[in-house]
DNA sequence: TTCCGTGTTATGTCTAAGCATGTACAGGCG
DNA sequence: CGCCTGTACATGCTTAGACATAACACGGAA
């Protein structure tokens, strides 16, 4: 989707790039090998070594190389993979599958939280916070069931905002840029409670999203998110369970 | 892990983008609105303009500003979060956390692939591909199970590999870089096979990680590699279930 | 032999300048 | 009033040159 399209013309540095690339791909540069210093290249593509150097940060960044002041570049020795996903508000992901989007909230309440979040967090046991829970439907089948911990001290012109109204992971979102997020994925048995509530059977393998996110006054939010079963988180896209007889 | 020590002169264009994602965070620019343009910013920071772009081409990578020619910079509408997971291979996941590595090869022999994997990884289907199954071994228990098919054709060294003897994973992140790699999570109820070898129950929701890599000749390896139920990949780092009455 | 300074060197970063490119906007034409 | 088009402008990208900085390598001192 980056790309461009074939005829126009590439930035000089990505395809520099995408040349240096070709060579670790193909094997002309193996893995630990030393590759030409900037100015030989820049001299090779006919470029100013700031452009070369741009080039070969992109394919550190990648993980492709491994770049050291004075020991000079050479092609990582495990090409340490990189797996970015973009992870978009639920609406969106519902509209781009072509689904309506639906959404409940099923529960609203200052609490104190339990010393689990807390650590996790980093607020002491006990602190008050607004403790919700909400359903994520799509085309009206229950998708995403979110059970969100937020701290008013952080975002102060959430005081008064009613979560009961209001989706709470878009106002978030919109509303509190946050500094620094911590993001986790993994694997659960539905609770009894998330089989009710997802409409599946108890004991089925969800995949569960936790995310928590800070900003200079402390901690914003953190959140449980779990998915219908058969739902995929893939770098490129994601992907919807099978379903018998419909088509996506 | 990638911000300077305190006192260490932070590179210009970082900390102009720090003061720019302040202002953001902190209500001074709000989501939406056009922030002053390259050249401003320039003279208010004493730097050149290529430098101001740099921050913000940095801030626009996180998602945090958008970026159009002539429109302007604005504050993005909702920040996109791009989370960036690192995957490192799995005897250096093991050892990170101070614990032994082990592996061992359960199967492996040429195979006709099913429907469902030639078609993910754009092969006919019924090609002959390697197939092999391995266990990654923490401190001597099973820790992930892994279900490997290795194209021979796309990495021509490979034709006399014996992945008897060998780590596939190492081996081929070490000799075959890719040009391409797509990347999934989902969670899966472990079937019995997945108990059996894995040492727990039936049913045990696994967190399950799809990738699937293709250089110039076409698809290399496509894998799936259950967890240890309880395994929590994420952006920071991972963590491992817990153990009774001993530490991590 | 080991250890420590010091010079060399490749990358890291910045600057000033300029051309390229896409698009928002205004103004003209039907 | 709507549509088209030209132009100005903000970002995109490159260059040449310079200085900073980490780290290898070598030589001399202990």
């Amino acid at each position: 989707m980056n790309e461009k399209q074939a005829g126009a013309t590439l930035p000089k540095a990505r395809s520099i790039a995408n040349e240096v690339r070709r060579r670790i791909v193909e094997g002309e540069w193996r893995q630990g090998d030393r590759i030409p210093d900037e100015a030989d290249l820049a001299i090779e593509f006919n470029a100013a070594r700031a452009t070369v150097n741009k080039a070969l940060q992109l394919l550190a960044d990648e993980g492709l190389l491994d770049r050291r002041r004075r020991a000079g570049t050479r092609v990582a020795l495990d090409p340490v993979r990189k797996a970015t996903f973009s992870i978009s508000i639920v609406r969106e992901q519902v509209e781009q599958a072509g689904m309506t989007y639906g959404h409940r909230v099923l529960a609203q309440r200052d609490s104190p939280v339990p010393e689990k979040i807390a650590s996790r967090i980093g607020l002491p046991e006990g602190s008050v916070l607004v403790h919700m829970r909400a359903l994520h439907y799509a085309d009206g089948r229950p998708f995403q069931l979110e059970d969100r911990w937020i701290n008013r001290r952080a975002v102060p012109s959430l005081a008064k905002v009613d979560f009961w109204q209001l989706n709470a992971n878009e106002w978030l979102v919109r509303n509190a840029p946050y500094l620094r997020a911590e993001l986790t994925f993994s694997a659960e048995n539905a609770t009894r409670r998330d089989a009710r509530l997802l409409n599946i059977q108890e004991g089925q393998a969800l995949l569960v999203l936790h995310r928590t996110t800070w900003n200079d006054l402390g901690p914003i939010t953190t959140v449980r998110v779990a998915h219908q079963p058969g739902y995929l988180i893939g770098t490129e896209k994601n992907y919807w369970p099978e379903r018998q007889g419909e088509d996506a």
